[in-house]
DNA sequence: CAGTAATTCAAGAAGTCTCTTGAATAGTTG
DNA sequence: CAACTATTCAAGAGACTTCTTGAATTACTG
């Protein structure tokens, strides 16, 4: 106990986990798991790899204990091992935002110029929602997620219909859209064309992992199946 | 903007930085930078590696953004580049310790067996200072460290002294030993020597720069050149 | 301004990682 | 049980990582 090779192979045991996060497709995996569990194919579908390479980087992430499988009929449905693993992709993400010069760059190209975007911070929307009038939220992530959880009140505009919804969503005052995470652009694209219709329109600084992870209210499936 | 490829170059950005934490060797020196500046000869004397290795390592961390540099004389200062850095390996630790069932072997064959070692928070150490009796404090840290910030009234006693201090210590009833970190060995070993004098000794549960990054006071220099 | 000390660069050997392709396996359904 | 689907395994090409050795660079010192 205390040897010097003892010691490395401890720091080499965190370096492990580091390692799982080492690589963009994995952190894409990372990011699409907090949305929820996925089956391989899906989760290859949404990173756009073959399934083969998608299945090697899960078992990665699964070596690295940050994932957990389930055999669900005949596919294998994968989740995020534990809250301790949105943590530390949210640290990751923070502290590569506050550091590294370069992601300003790569966000821009892949965001576009988010400078004349306002956005509204988690408590201050969870404050607007406790009063009259509140304002008009858009969930704009897949249908099946939105099921899965969302902000109570919320509307889902899925992203694939955002084009033909945006022209008749109630002309609220004050519109505010969210998805996926900061780094999740569909809100962004709702915003854009909302404000190019002239309606008042914030997005969520981040999304709805974050939202829930925050212990917020949060309402499961559709709301206006069973009216308030 | 928006484009797959956009996409993947922002994965990859995080993933840079997820790989700067691949090395287990890199980990040890963010491990030790947490204490403090450093030069590059001091930094690859503690984690037993070449010079030339070392300073490639340094130059991972440098353009993942983790670290800084600075020139002394002639010789080039790397520092943390800030209290992300910090989250980002507390959060690091933390989800490796919570979901890599193999990290608790490599922490007991380095560390040994911590079950008998009684631990106490940062929360508790702060509060019991509070009252009369105060525990007695050790901090078992190279001089130097104790010397750039040190829990209030605390002792410093270097890990190399540590055999010979710990028979002529005041025998206090209530001994409270602290050093750098979660994974660091020496507090470990005051305790046990403690212990097996008779000494009710405990361990601060993580080390000196998570008592800090805290919030907790803290004190600078030797109290004792100018005693309360 | 030559000498010295600390750091960085360069090259190379051994090993590892990513992604592709194609085959093997496990589990379900008619 | 045969056909089918989803996932995993295996092998290989090309690129990258780690650590070593020795030389080059940088900045201070007398």
């Amino acid at each position: 106990m205390g040897s010097a090779s003892s010691k490395t192979r401890l720091y080499d045991g965190f370096a492990a986990v580091g390692k799982a996060l080492s690589s963009g497709r994995r952190l894409e995996l990372l990011d699409v798991l907090a949305q929820g569990p996925r089956s391989v194919e899906r989760l290859a579908a949404e990173i756009g790899q073959g399934v083969a390479n998608t299945s090697s980087h899960l078992h990665v992430l699964l070596g690295a204990g940050l994932v957990t499988t389930e055999r669900d009929g005949n596919r294998v449905v994968y989740a995020l091992a534990g809250a301790a693993v949105e943590d530390l992709w949210a640290a990751l993400r923070a502290t590569t935002q506050a550091h590294a010069a370069a992601l300003d760059r790569l966000a821009v190209d892949y965001l576009g110029d988010r400078s004349e975007l306002e956005t509204i911070t988690r408590a201050d929307l969870a404050e607007r929602l406790r009063h009259i009038p509140r304002p008009l939220v858009l969930d704009v992530r897949p249908a099946a997620e939105f099921l899965a959880g969302h902000v109570p009140g919320a509307v889902s505009v899925p992203p694939d219909e955002l084009p033909t919804r945006v022209r008749r969503l109630p002309t609220a005052d004050d519109v505010v859209a969210y998805c996926r995470g900061s780094y999740c652009i569909y809100a962004d694209d709702a915003v854009r064309a909302l404000r190019r219709r002239g309606v008042r329109a914030a997005r969520l600084e981040d999304g709805f992992p974050e939202w829930r992870r925050a212990g917020l209210p949060v309402a499961v499936g559709d709301e206006r199946a069973a009216p308030r």
